[in-house]
RNA sequence: GGUUUCGUGGCCGAGUGGCUAGGCAGAGGUCUGCAAAACCUUUUACAGCAGUUCGAAUCUGCUCGAAACCU
């Protein structure tokens, strides 16, 4: 059975100009557009996160966007339930659709898809976090050294994330996660064809500069202002906006605070080349060139 | 002109005879439910010259440079 439907994904660094190159393809395929992105689907964000605009939102219907709120947790799982579902619903109406985004972790789960893991109870879960907030990250180690011995062998023993997430498992069902990493890539039922964007690095870091500043200059001080009393929300945690809370408790100037945010999002930027650099079925292409684009399609 | 204090890697900063300071930035990387997150690896020093010493970023002298005060 051959596939006739597929899905473009477009994927890069940010400040790549991804948006506008989804735009193009969607408008050329008249199909809609899937962000994977793992802040722009939060309403409350909007200038800091480089959201496109509202006449390209209304020119073209884009999921993923605007659909939750930073008070939700959103996470792969959330993601890639939510996309093969929008997916699902473009093809009702034509065989190709587009996605765009930066966040790698999104698009893997949409691509291959995520082993399935019992819903912890978030009773057990921030107990965890309370736990570990008190007591340290040596607390942390000790427990998941305890409980599941063969995880802490061979996990990054000094990352938080990690360590609660396997403590979270193995407390609520009784397993440990290794047991549940099957490590099978979903088959999906449509052909996915990646394309990389892939900037000269000095280009892309103008880019980053100047949307840095055009974001001041429109105002995102004034979002971050309004968020300030919801600053401790993990969504929040987010470049743009932390480097911005930390100005409003006058832990630096603004001018620091925008250099910050300059050098964050560069180094955002790398982790995310890093990441795609390794999938070896991305097709990189230097220049937003959609007729180069769609011969490759 | 004089007195004093000081000069540590791109930046901040500890060290006052022998033992990797550290942080930031830079470079490279990891990744199955917080991923714009979290974590890992890593390059670059002791202003210059001479001296004391087994051994000097650390002590001495001179030179250069900076700051403060005095005239």
């Amino acid at each position: 059975m051959t596939k006739h439907k597929s899905v473009i994904i477009i994927v890069g660094p940010t400040a790549s100009n991804k948006t506008n190159l989804s735009l193009q393809l969607a408008a050329h395929f008249n199909t809609s557009i899937i962000s994977a992105d793992s802040r722009q689907c939060f309403k409350e964000l909007n200038i800091g996160v480089a959201k496109p605009s509202q006449q390209e939102l209304q020119s073209t219907k884009h999921y993923f966007i605007n659909s939750h709120s930073i008070q939700e947790s959103v996470n792969a799982q959330v993601f890639e339930e939510y996309a093969l579902k929008a997916v699902e619903e473009i093809f009702q109406q034509t065989d190709i659709a587009v996605m765009v985004g930066g966040t790698g972790m999104y698009i893997k789960a949409f691509c291959e898809g995520l082993d399935e893991i019992p819903e912890v109870d978030s009773s057990i879960r921030n107990q965890i976090i309370e736990n570990y907030t008190i007591n340290g990250l040596s607390w942390l180690q000790l427990e998941v050294e305890k409980n599941d011995p063969s995880f802490w062998q061979h996990t990054e023993q000094k990352n938080p994330q990690r360590l609660i997430r396997a403590l979270e498992v193995i407390k609520s069902t009784g397993k440990s996660i290794t047991e549940f990493r099957k490590n099978i890539k979903k088959e999906r039922p449509f052909n996915i064809i990646r394309i990389g964007i892939d900037l000269p690095k000095e280009q892309l870091h103008q880019n980053i500069e100047e949307r840095v500043d055009a974001m001041m200059n429109n105002g995102l001080l004034e979002e971050v202002k309004l968020l300030q009393p919801l600053q401790h929300l993990n969504a929040l945690q987010t470049v743009g906006y932390k480097e911005l809370f930390s100005y409003l408790h006058k832990m630096y100037s603004l001018e620091e605070a925008i250099t910050q945010i300059k050098t964050h999002t560069k180094q955002y930027a790398k982790r995310q080349l890093t990441w795609f650099k390794k999938d070896k079925l991305v097709n990189w292409k230097s220049k937003l060139n959609l007729k180069e684009i769609i011969a490759v399609i």
